[in-house]
DNA sequence: CTGATTAGTAAGCAC
DNA sequence: GTGCTTACTAATCAG
């Protein structure tokens, strides 16, 4: 990859070359006008200029600006586009930092909630080896139906009863 | 929003007036190469219908096929630029459907979680109550210190021993 | 008229 | 020489 060197601004030596082209003064008169002065003139500021000035030359100088004002759109509307990518692929990162934050969590999540059940079922186990009856309240229930979750313990509930 | 109506492909009306101005035949003449078939020739098939042209016109033939060969790579060039985006804009769409997918099944997890711990306490409230020892292994543990955890319950679990 | 956007053109670069 | 990308121009549209 080299660094593209395109036309970007006009060069110095150009300047007078242009301002002939357009039949206007070169530089070294009153009346020439650079670029960047034209572009940024008030319309009010345009009019004193034009005072004075054929008809043809109004109408070169109007469309010299008119030309320079859409360079300026043109590159306005080239940045916008970049920018709005960058925008789009910030998004984009951001988004999948946030994926991989949730799968992580929801990760963490899961295994506590395996590690819980664990222990729950080896509770009601013990509690149906030594005969205890438990509230209805705290009978096992089958909850784990949702298939999201990974569940590795194939263990199935007993039915209790209270006492 | 009106529908925008730009110069896309060169008006029939106009291929005589192009070729007139860059001094070629029009298109009664056998000579005369449309658009079409100037882009789509081979170097081989080019040379063939260059012979016995001036060197002028070949100059200007060739200059004509570059100029129509970067029109269509101007035109491959945005269409490029605009199907990128569409992917980008894709990812991005598919990215923030599988948050919201994990945010979800987070959501059932914890609820899950929460649902297990409440019945985890009660149980070992009810061992407690009743004086129950149980195994150190199901003993309650603090387990719960993870932050990324909705707990609603501030409950604090009693330290019992093994009997 | 001003600003934005589009297709086309030429220049420059990489292969 | 071919293809791509860039800045620039003119045309066209919206406000």
């Amino acid at each position: 990859m080299s660094k593209k060197i395109f036309l970007s601004q006009v060069k110095n030596e150009e300047i007078i070359a242009r301002a002939q082209l357009l039949e206007l003064e070169p530089p070294e008169s009153p009346k020439y006008v650079s670029d960047d002065e034209l572009v940024g003139l008030s319309v009010k500021d345009l009019n004193r200029i034009l005072k004075g000035m054929s008809r043809d030359d109004i109408i070169k100088l109007k469309q010299r600006r008119r030309t320079l004002k859409n360079r300026g759109y043109a590159a306005n509307c080239r940045e916008k586009r970049i920018s709005q990518k960058e925008v789009l692929e910030g998004e984009k990162h951001n988004l999948k930092a946030e994926v991989h934050r949730l799968q992580r969590e929801n990760d963490v999540v899961k295994m506590e909630l395996n590690a819980l059940r664990s222990k729950c079922d080896a509770l009601e186990r013990f509690a149906e080896l030594n005969h205890i009856a438990v509230p209805i309240a705290m009978a096992p229930t089958i909850t784990a139906t949702h298939t999201s979750v990974i569940v590795k313990t194939e263990q199935q509930f007993p039915q209790t009863t209270v006492s």
